[in-house]
DNA sequence: ATAATTGG
DNA sequence: CCAATTAT
């Protein structure tokens, strides 16, 4: 279950927004601990970015 | 088919 | 370089 909860993130734009990943998954290589990525769409400019996640975020 | 995302 | 994901 993938919870949509807000993260603060970067935009592409350099501001800093509170926005739902439209998807969320993990990014780690095998045997390490890796990060988790967001998919985003900055608000402004209607551009996806991905961006880092916060550790505990729930994929 | 590729860029871009993190960090060991 | 490696991992998954998907808009471009």
């Amino acid at each position: 279950m993938t919870s949509k909860k807000t993260v603060k993130v970067k935009t592409p734009s350099g501001k800093e927004a509170e926005l739902s990943p439209e998807k969320a998954w993990s990014l780690a290589p095998k045997g390490r601990k890796g990060v988790k990525i967001g998919l985003f769409k900055d608000p402004d400019t209607g551009k996806y970015f991905r961006h880092k996640l916060p550790d505990d975020y729930q994929i």
